[in-house]
DNA sequence: CATCACTAGGTACGCTGTACGCAGTTATTG
DNA sequence: CAATAACTGCGTACAGCGTACCTAGTGATG
């Protein structure tokens, strides 16, 4: 029934079982001894990624990707634990896109950089990463990143807020707040476009499957608030509003955030 | 290269093309004439629901449901157009789960529902259910959901604020950056948890795993703040205060909303 | 009762991730 | 310098996946 396996409950636990597949950060990239690598990880993962924005992550395989770099198949698995171990490394690949070295001028707080800036710029980063890779939202839910790009990243954030003498779990709220909201908003903004790559579908044959099912729905006269969006929203439409919108959102949310900040000090001299 | 097929580029594109799968919701689930199907919807929906919750969503193949419901394999696709067909049905099932009758006397704008409990209802009901259902968020980023519950739903969230006289994308706004909130807010509460259900480990064996990395790590010097993090944060370790987290978090973002409304009319007499 | 649209389900195909084993290559060691 | 051990590269093979296609049975309708 559970079909966990045959036989074999592990009773006897070592500290480190092999039989787990490692940590793909614990495997040092250039091996001690033997013939040095024909690729490198971020070669692989670029690969990947390169596959996963231009036909969808359902065509990331280990062939596939293998293919890319000119190796065989198997071969990948010499630079990979398992296809996990893969995702992770493009992850990791993405989170090192992200340029966050916005050391500004501190004149907020405290003595050090302006944290609603630098949480915004986090804030924007991130959307502009998972708008330009919408699969990278479905394999960041479900997987906490610890590799180099991601922990520099975390370094940084808490770096941006770490003047205001908030204490661990407070500042893990402040961010996890903006990393929760970035996150969701893309996926609503990614929605779309993510379900025609999934299908296989362009905007055109995506609208013309629906419409019929759109146009019985409205008819149907029992939902007046969804007949109003589809009549009156100009949102989902235009391009450049996206952008704007998002801003927007950020604020109210950094506006909280400033909301529960602890009294700040007199600014004035 | 592309390998998106052998040949025939589709060149006649007929107003519905029947190579495409068809929106499941469009199609009649009594049969206008022949025999009783022997399956509802909701049966099969409730019993792929149920593999996943057990089994994560990765147990969910056709086969598998097929077997839960006793028949065969190839009888599900009597119901189901498509394995993505299922999810729809998974997805509006667990939208069916919300209940949402929060016909609060309208005290505040106006003459209607108090707009603030109306979202904050959403948004406990959302993450409820969210957190039931592990594997909801990787199925929800990707798709928009349309299938009755969710219309349903969106009905009652648009009536929430309806009152408000806003246009229908500050409605949108309003409640997507809610929405937006919530869904990303339990991915992080899941990361950790459903990271591990990916992999098959248990918490223990997680956590056995990762220590010696994190220890590399902690010794390495280099990530200050993921030592604070590990030595100091007593967030995830808590279980019922990520409940509390969650209702500060999510005042914080209704705050932001409520400060983006035009004017209030002031409300004494 | 005859008809025929429908349901149920078996078989088969191309695809996936990956366990295993073998040959070739190179840094270290005697 | 030669021997060895550790490593890389990769072909084969297998179980399991989604699902196209086909056959046989069934029950409401005429």
């Amino acid at each position: 029934m559970t079909s966990t396996g045959p036989a074999g409950d592990g009773s006897t636990e070592s500290s480190t079982d092999p039989r787990l597949p490692p940590v793909i950060w614990m495997m040092p990239e250039r091996p001690a001894r033997g013939p040095k690598p024909a690729h490198s990880r971020d070669e692989i993962a670029a690969a990947a990624i390169k596959i996963a924005d231009g036909e969808g992550l359902d065509a990331v395989t280990m062939r596939r990707v293998a293919a890319e770099i000119g190796c065989g198949t198997m071969t990948l698995y010499r630079y990979v634990p398992t296809k996990d171990g893969l995702f992770d490394l493009m992850i990791d690949a993405t989170a090192g896109e992200e340029e966050l070295v916005v050391r500004l001028p501190g004149t907020a707080r405290r003595s050090g950089p302006d944290w609603r800036a630098g949480l915004r710029a986090i804030a924007q980063a991130g959307r502009a990463t998972l708008l330009r890779h919408p699969w990278l939202v479905s394999l960041q839910s479900g997987r906490p990143s610890f590799g180099p790009n991601g922990l520099r990243n975390l370094e940084l954030g808490f770096g941006m807020i770490d003047h205001l003498d908030l204490d661990v779990d407070q500042m893990m709220i402040m961010l996890n707040t903006v990393v929760s909201f970035v996150r969701g908003a893309v996926v609503a903004e990614l929605a779309e476009q993510e379900a025609q790559r999934r299908t296989g579908l362009d905007q055109q044959q995506w609208q013309r499957r629906m419409a019929p099912y759109v146009r019985k729905l409205m008819d149907s006269g029992q939902y007046p608030m969804f007949n109003r969006i589809i009549a009156e929203a100009k949102l989902p439409h235009s391009e450049g509003g996206a952008d704007e919108q998002f801003s927007l959102q950020l604020d109210r949310v950094l506006d909280g955030l400033a909301a529960d900040l602890p009294a700040e000090p007199e600014p004035g001299d």
